[in-house]
DNA sequence: CATGAATGAGTGTTCATTCAT
DNA sequence: GATGAATGAACACTCATTCAT
């Protein structure tokens, strides 16, 4: 696991610093605008105290991933231990997505672009981590068609729609425009539940 | 006008070569991956001689982008000069869009992760050439509900939807995995015409 | 505050080092000769050592010319307040001036042509620092006009004389001709004071 | 010599602007900022075309400080020719030096600062050209004592002062300023043939 | 725990110069 | 004569990382 033990009350208050202000130093910018200069610098301490935490960069964007990553997979799994319906769970999904997105985009860097520069060995944990998530959702879908709540589609395909939909929103969402990330989720559950199609579906193929 | 680049034929082939090159780098590695160095080591030229080419890493960025975002364009244009119904070019729209970020994820990554670090005006030029080739896509949308392929939705929403689908395709799509990039194509369009509800639309909300 | 130089015993001989050897740099050479490079090989010190002192180029030539400038101030200030006659005080900054110019050349390139290549800011300082200076030397004339040594002249064009015959001698008096720099001081001085005109100044004009 | 042939009445004309262009870049921003690139560039004509008429930079500076040194020497020459009495040849140089340092301060600091980088036997040539026309102004300095104009004054001297002041002006002084240059001119004969000292010299040493 | 000192490998960029056409 | 292509050496500056105290 490689982290440092806070063993201090304020070492840990320290770490949870440094890691909290990695992320916001990712989400403007991007990946290479996080130095450990600009960590340092931002935290007024120095570049040496910051290895004390984390001994390479390595640690931190593991340690960044591997928390935003636990805590998808939390809240995914609270959602299934509610009892609620799979259907709903998914909407659940959609929206609480939206709504991260929009709120820190960073979390999304983290997950979709800091996959590089990382150990195979962390590398391949992460992986599994993240497989271990995305068949949560499959999962998921898989019980909402079992539940007779959607039709016989593809269930990773379907997995695939709803993460394209959260993460891409990234790109063009902005809390202050003309629809909120509710309205949002609500206007894509609706052409994803009942198509876009017009009543006779004279589509193309 | 003592201007240097593409007057010799070696020259203008000098040129792309750089450019592709340096898509290439983008495309594993993202932005900072590509480097001027690693450019011209790759090529086996001087890095003098990439900067009598491109007098900034930021034309390079800038070019790829132009070259990509007028592309876009051009294919999206002669769509829409086919006479083919709107429903139809969106059909086509999707299929070449999973097929190009399948076969070169450089393209994708060059329009959505290459914005930073230009200067205003080119920055200001490129989004102006992106809002053109996003209203296209919209007014087929629009298109399609006035001639009664798609239903009464929110043509905004919907593009982000396809364009969704096709970005975040480069995260998850293998050419050699169990489907074509077409036939990802016909089950994405499948659920977005006839939706993904089950015959008695039981949906939560 | 996390900042870093000149904390240790060691770091600040270091800066003191680097100072000094950027100093005797552009002694020979002038500005541009004066590298972040050849600093570093001259003490045989990595770049960044250097730039662990100094974060830019412009840090080094500010702190040459400050230093240069205050310590100019502080020799005329001690003048000033030594109680001597303000003649003789004049009489000393020439000659002092002459040593100096002739002991290090570089004090005075750093004054006259590293003014270029500063922020804003910094220009702005240093500029009211030299106008300090200048006005102490103008108020030191103006006192030998009072105090009945100099007759009624302009004290502004007077000082410019004495400062361009010290500035000047860089350009071409060596310590080991024929005369001392005590030697100039005094031929100078009494150019100056009794003038050059003979008896019946049958004077151009 | 190694000067290119002008043969072409353009050639020639081409040259003119090369050289004209190079001094007005060293008159902004000193001896490095005249680079064959912002040459080129300016005048628009390509890096090639410069190397044409000269083909080294050093060629470009050895003209320069060769030309403007002819052209002193040349109006020395022709103020020793005409006859005036040696005292009013020394106001004219006082005055004329004044005048062009304030029009064109890149003739200066081309004598003054561009002494570096040049061959030996250039750098020789120069330093002859120098020496004879400083001999000029020694001569007409011992003149001016031998025609009873000036007191019995070290020749020297007297003539590094009045190069002083030339030189120094343009340090600080500006056309649009209180004084013309003639003004000046006359304010420091002033000073330097009657001297500054009050009736009774009570003058230090 | 924490700091300042120090390093080596880049990273974008400039510049004088050469050469084939 | 003139141009574009190409180069090598420098240059200012950055960054992840190590170490003694």
């Amino acid at each position: 696991m490689a982290r440092k033990p806070g063993v201090t009350a304020a070492g840990v208050k320290r770490r949870a610093e440094i890691l909290s202000k990695a992320e916001t130093l990712i989400s403007r910018g991007g990946f290479h605008e996080m130095t450990m200069d600009s960590i340092a610098e931002a935290l007024d301490i120095s570049k040496s105290a910051l290895y004390h935490y984390f001994k390479q960069k390595e640690d931190l964007l593991y340690a960044i991933r591997l928390e935003t990553l636990q805590s998808l997979v939390a809240s995914q799994q609270a959602r299934m231990d509610s009892g609620e319906r799979c259907i709903d769970q998914l909407y659940d999904l959609l929206r609480e997505g939206l709504k991260m997105v929009s709120q820190s985009p960073a979390k999304y860097r983290a997950i979709f672009e800091l996959k590089q520069k990382m150990s195979r060995e962390r590398e391949a944990e992460l992986r599994d981590l993240e497989r271990d998530y995305f068949h949560m959702l499959v999962t998921t879908v898989q019980g909402a068609i079992d539940e007779g709540s959607l039709r016989e589609i593809d269930p990773l395909l379907f997995t695939q729609t709803i993460i394209s939909m959260v993460n891409h929103a990234q790109y063009w969402f902005r809390p202050s425009g003309r629809m909120s990330h509710v309205a949002v989720a609500d206007a894509f559950w609706d052409m994803l539940i009942s198509g876009v199609g017009a009543e006779a579906p004279a589509l193309a193929r």
